[in-house]
DNA sequence: GCCGGTATCGCAACAGGTTGCATTTGTCTG
DNA sequence: CAGACAAATGCAACCTGTTGCGATACCGGC
């Protein structure tokens, strides 16, 4: 069982084309990375950059973790990947972002939401149009108490 | 000079009555946490953790940071303090809070902004009522680019 | 002014990530 | 297919925080 993902590009012609994107930038096509191609798609939704070294660990137990921060660096710069950070600071990986979202965390259960661009549009331009400020919206990390917790924090 | 903060309260009163405070809550006033105070009552707007330890072992060298840490976190329930993370994860904290707010971060230059909880009172109530989501506007942090780094960047 | 309970401290180990640098190795060219 | 250049790797050290635990020292009560 795999996440579909866009409904544009299938994921596997995404992953399948990586080698090539890379090789017409003039980066390289190692094992390392095939290992983390490997290990990201099989991976859904969001991800910490700890479990990602550790199931790349689990391919290839050489893995070394700087490695592996470099290489999702580079994959964030092709798009395959976006990252923020979940409410500890944590970084938090987000394969195949189909469109461009932001999260929110539950600071009580750690659950994690995405939200999408238009929710938060308004407070997008205002601060566009106020401060002239670019939001990065694929970092944008909301911190809060879900519903469910809020209710058993109640009781 | 030194930042005047809440107009209600001034900083030298909030800080005096720290010892008395901590003391009704069954907690401690120590060396430590005085050397933390009197950094803290010197400092203004944002200051990361680090820059804290720092600061607390230029009065005291034998500082410790987990001392600092968890005296940052006992701070911080009583009010005095906030916390929320760069754009890089770090963490930051504002001292004296004297309106709930969040921040904004440039990722190129670093700089930071502080924006009323008005400014993102669209977004809140739109979570709010559509997730049932309590967003911890303390916590907020957005990330993008400033005016002047995309005019940089321009160029 | 001493005493005892417990909050806090200091320390050491750990966790997640980053960085600098010498070495290895993809990849392009001829 | 060999050679050379630059990109990546591996390694070690570092940075920012966190956690567990035994030792210390605040502070309220007598």
């Amino acid at each position: 069982m795999r996440a579909t993902g866009s409904p544009h590009a299938p994921p596997d012609a995404e992953w399948a084309g990586v080698r090539d994107r890379l090789r017409a930038r003039g980066l390289r096509w190692t094992p390392q990375r095939r290992t983390l191609i490997e290990v990201l798609s099989r991976s859904d939704g969001h991800v910490t950059g700890a479990e990602l070294v550790a199931r790349c660990r689990a391919l290839d137990p050489g893995t070394i973790p700087s490695t592996v921060y470099r290489t999702l660096d580079v994959l964030e710069e092709l798009g395959l990947l976006s990252h923020s950070h979940a409410a500890d600071g944590r970084e938090e990986f987000h394969v195949l972002p189909s469109a461009v979202h932001g999260h929110l965390h539950c600071i009580s259960c750690g659950t994690t939401w995405e939200i999408e661009a238009d929710e938060a549009a308004a407070l997008i331009a205002s601060l566009e149009r106020r401060r002239d400020f670019a939001v990065d919206v694929s970092h944008l990390s909301i911190a809060g108490r879900c519903a469910d917790c809020s209710a058993a924090l109640d009781a």
